[in-house]
DNA sequence: CAAATAATCTATTAAATTGATGGATTTAAT
DNA sequence: ATTAAATCCATCAATTTAATAGATTATTTG
């Protein structure tokens, strides 16, 4: 399960992409719209920018936003600031790889061909998923939702 | 991240799938065979017997053994009786389905589609591979190795 | 029946992680 | 100079994780 702070660190990222282009968003804005603790997304955001993925102005007119654009910042990279590696295992983790301590054998060890394949399927997901397909995918629900609501 | 725990979980019901058949296998012999404190083991089987994945015996020549055929234990099944569901979100799990707190609508929850997506592509996985095929996994990849090495 | 064996139950615990909060400080704009 | 914001620093309670110790119950066997 994700922790609430991975939660946090996609909604916050998200109402970022859906607002990138109009300047700096507030810590409080955001905490305000997605219901977060203020302090706590401080935390967060600081977190996500100084790994690169935002970017922010002190002062006033200032705020957080997006260092690249929405359609180039993946929930993957999201995940992985906040929450760590995505793999189950340290073993099979391409960007943290560590070895697994009471492993007699990694070569052929036949949990870790299994976890590979489950890291391999989590990444091909969340690596491939930008914050621009994420907002684009619930506004054709949105839409869809409408038309059903039309054909009724 | 699997927890210890996780871990332990799957090694010991893979040592149950390779004994499978040949009668009770003490919690003491697990422990050792796989290196791991016996005491912190004992809680861990016990749980998995009470979900009905493990069988016991009381009293000389008992121990633990496989409540089915290591063909009918997915690892699926070992991983949420230790770990609880495999969804990211709790949204999305199909076993222990939990509305998201701050969540305004789950319908159009964007991150919740892609977590979906997660989830299924993870439970592909488990819930389709069993102990015998994570033990013949293993055993292939060593005869591979060893073709190699006469190949040499 | 007694002794030995092995799981089970009860309970406690240290350390780490999670999910926060409060207040002082720095930076920037007006 | 004032105001608006992010940033830094410090602390914290609750929960989870990973265990350990010791007493008890069930089973076999001699």
């Amino acid at each position: 399960m994700l922790s609430q702070k991975a939660k946090y660190a996609l909604k916050a990222t998200l109402v970022l992409a859906k607002e990138f282009g109009h300047g700096p968003v507030l810590i409080a804005d955001i905490a305000q719209r997605e219901r977060m603790p203020r302090k706590f997304l401080e935390v967060i955001l600081l977190e996500l920018r100084n790994h690169g993925l935002l970017q922010s102005r002190k002062g006033k007119g200032g705020g957080y936003f997006l260092a690249r654009q929405p359609s180039q910042i993946t929930l993957g990279e999201v995940l992985r600031v906040v929450e760590g590696p995505l793999a189950p295992l340290p073993c099979v983790s391409k960007v943290a790889y560590r070895r697994c301590d009471e492993c007699y054998d990694e070569r052929t060890c036949a949990i870790r061909m299994v976890m590979k394949d489950v890291r391999e399927a989590t990444a091909r997901i969340l690596d491939s998923t930008t914050l621009a397909d994420v907002l684009k995918r619930a506004e054709s629900t949105l839409h869809g939702r409408d038309a059903l609501i039309y054909a009724i």
